[in-house]
DNA sequence: CGCGAATCAAACTGAACAGTTTGGTTTGAC
DNA sequence: GTCAAACCAAACTGTTCAGTTTGATTCGCG
């Protein structure tokens, strides 16, 4: 079998969006390979053609993921943060991005999978290590490290006060969003300028 | 049987007490009722005498550990915080009890059991409901009101500035604590401190 | 002691499911 | 058209596991 042609990847691509949508589905235990062959629309033999086990398919379809949400970021290095509406602006935009996309239903089962699969799936535990910190928490640092040198905040810890604005986020993603399957009660526009307004009288 | 006797409660207790061992150990799909039985020091066949299934013994459990939760929070009630140095040593302990309990390899285990089941198991859903949310999280918004009525805080969105306080808190447990079981790096008293000074601006 | 309730160990049932095998069908390159 | 690679459906294997059944044993109370 040529595995690298131009059709077996898209058969791979194909197998990787079916494995997603019934792990999305059912989670990871709950979807049989039978199950997600289906939704591949491809047979339970081809799968394993593909992919050597299901903790193989598990990993690699959300490494995948992962890797695709650096495409969808925003472009916070090219933000300019030199005054403090600027960067009032920036955290604003980055507060909205970050709970209207992680607080939608496919995320936070993708949470779900990752905090139920890592404790035994040492794959998705690096994915995670290499992501979650070392991404994002580092993209929005890097904002707030700008800032300091321009003087718009003061000479804070640049990791607790990362923190101290992420934190609030994953208090909506994970109180709110987790407990709430289906019924989600994502904070509105004012409610998340208000934090910002909040945290900025923090960090300044 | 006489399931209300003094002796059936402490073998009900017993089998409590196993299964905690046994989720905690290996996760809950990962736990076999055999499992469970062999770790309470029970037969199998007592375990469904005194529990209808597994999830009914799930439920049981981490209902019993979360109520169990609220004698060994602090008092938050009884302290005072009529001034800003009041305030800050409430903080700062909140913030270590909170850190030192949550971040334990058991709580860590509780928390992921939690969330992976929390989708599929309606009993575990309302227990986080009404405690999380409901008890934790209004525990220190209840210190936050009075600190604002004494005038010690400024004038601002309760809520918020609970999850402002909480928000770094959960970076530590989620970011941290549940990316490295078994070697989970936790803050120390200094770096906890700092995140309590930075709040303290936000709100005062 | 003696009796009934509680408990035990062990075998069993039935279902689910990861992964394999088989044998037949489609696809596309030449 | 032909041939091999890719694919498919379906049956099969071996295992794991929740929950049940059985039949013997222990415990505590009168």
């Amino acid at each position: 079998m040529e595995l690298d042609s131009r059709r077996a990847q898209a058969k791979r691509e194909q197998i990787r969006q079916g494995a997603l949508a019934a792990f999305l589905e059912s989670g990871v235990s709950g979807a049989s390979m039978d199950h997600v062959a289906a939704c591949a629309g491809v047979s339970k033999q081809t799968l394993y053609v593909y992919f050597r086990s299901k903790e193989d398919l598990l990993v690699d379809v959300l490494g995948g993921i992962v890797a695709s949400l650096d495409e969808r970021a925003p472009l916070l290095a090219d933000r300019p943060v030199t005054d403090l509406a600027h960067l009032r602006e920036v955290l604003r935009e980055v507060a909205r991005v970050m709970i209207t996309h992680l607080m939608s239903d496919d995320n936070l089962a993708l949470f779900r999978i990752f905090i139920a699969e890592m404790a035994t799936t040492p794959g998705l535990l690096a994915i995670w290590r290499e992501t979650v910190p070392a991404r994002f928490l580092a993209r929005v640092e890097a904002v707030l490290e700008r800032a300091r040198e321009a003087g718009v905040i003061r000479d804070v810890d640049l990791d607790l006060a990362t923190r101290l604005f992420i934190g609030p986020m994953m208090t909506f993603v994970f109180l709110d969003g987790l407990a709430r399957p289906g019924e989600v009660l994502v904070p509105n526009r004012k409610r998340l300028d208000e934090v910002v307004e909040l945290y900025l009288r923090a960090v300044t």
